[in-house]
DNA sequence: CACCTCATTGACTACTTAGTCAATAACATG
DNA sequence: CATGTTATTGACTAAGTAGTCAATGAGGTG
């Protein structure tokens, strides 16, 4: 299919891809050019064409590029989780994913972007597209490592992992945020949070009421 | 600033201003063409530019419109909230917030996707315009009304707000988005939720884990 | 070297679009 | 009614862009 521009030498795919997932990211598929596109990687119009055929063509490859590119990382990361402990495994979880899109920021931001907001006319092939990573590392990989006798009745083990994974998700959200632009790296950052996100578990281990 | 177009009979602002948001909503602002505004409200371009000078202009006038127009709904409806425990207090805040944004779906459509992602160049408007109606209806309002004894130590007003505000609202909106398509009525979905919410609830006054 | 095949170029087309402006219509006022 | 003022029109300009294609270059093979 992409066989043409497949079989080019890494480094220049990887440039071209560089630049396509920078310019997709900053300026968005509608605004993007083409020929900005062409003119930053040094190449011609003519031969991104007869790569990709069309825009949206080249739009979807690089999305689904990028897509692939963090799942396969969060993938490989999740391998070493080794928490014992139930709610220490879900934050485990929670901060593999974190560290991989800070690590693959414009990455990451193309590809939430495009889900949440797909263009014009290619909703159907982005939304199939990127289903494919949802949950696979979130509910079902967790909900075999629970331990149900821990828990209470009416606390059931996937609304136990939807409520501390998206608490913990927010909080590690904001604070990457408002921590990345002064130039932290990921531990760091981490120390800063840490404590906040065991507090959130430890509302949701026993409660926010005090006992009567 | 736009008394031109303010002072039109308010039949005609408000057809202009429904093709606006519904054009911006469902095509966003780069691929939305001022030629089909105008052909659609049956006005002529040279008059559309009268009154807003240029795109940007007329795209923020009518975010923030819709921006107001939410924000103000919500606030007349929150005057009732009646319920004296704190957590069916935020349940109804929730519920008051997704009523109204499920009454104006395509005006919710366009502020929430313009707050996330500001079309280039406008960045800085959007978000000081937006920001005005942050959490003037979320935590501050709620953490007035909040007894702390109740609460255990570590348990922070701020954090069970948030936590529970974030959750109960993940839920909603993933029901009304599954519903909608149903054509099922607020109410109708409301009573299908709710007991979701309760039990997600009891999980955060209680906690998850069995008392040993 | 001659020939073939495939990669690559970039000028070009066809189209869309934001924004302008001279002309005209509608209205107000003396 | 005459005259000035403001609202409105829509053809037009200028600029940008996706996608094409004839021409050229590079590499391989006999």
């Amino acid at each position: 299919m992409y066989s043409n521009f497949e079989k080019l030498a890494d480094d220049k795919k990887k440039r071209i891809l560089t630049i396509c997932i920078e310019e997709f990211a900053d300026t968005g598929y509608e605004k993007t050019s083409t020929d900005t596109i062409t003119a930053r990687a040094g190449i011609s119009k003519g031969i991104l064409y007869h790569y990709f055929k069309n825009k949206k063509n080249l739009f979807i490859y690089v999305v689904d590029y990028c897509r692939k590119l963090i799942g396969d990382n969060i993938m490989a990361e999740l391998q070493h989780v080794e928490s014992e402990d139930f709610f220490n495994r879900v934050k485990e979880v929670v901060l593999i994913k974190k560290r991989v899109q800070f690590h693959y920021l414009k990455e990451t931001e193309l590809v939430t972007q495009t889900l949440l907001n797909p263009p014009q006319g290619m909703e159907e092939e982005i939304r199939s597209m990127l289903q494919k990573n949802i949950d696979v590392y979130s509910d079902q990989y967790l909900e075999k490592l629970i331990d149900r006798s821990l828990l209470k009745e009416n606390a059931t083990p996937d609304k136990v992992i939807n409520l501390t994974m998206t608490i913990l998700d927010q909080i590690a959200q904001k604070n990457l945020k408002a921590y990345q632009e002064k130039a932290m790296s990921f531990s760091e950052i981490l120390e800063k949070i840490e404590p906040e996100l065991d507090e959130y578990i430890d509302i949701i281990k026993y409660g926010a009421l005090k006992r009567v």
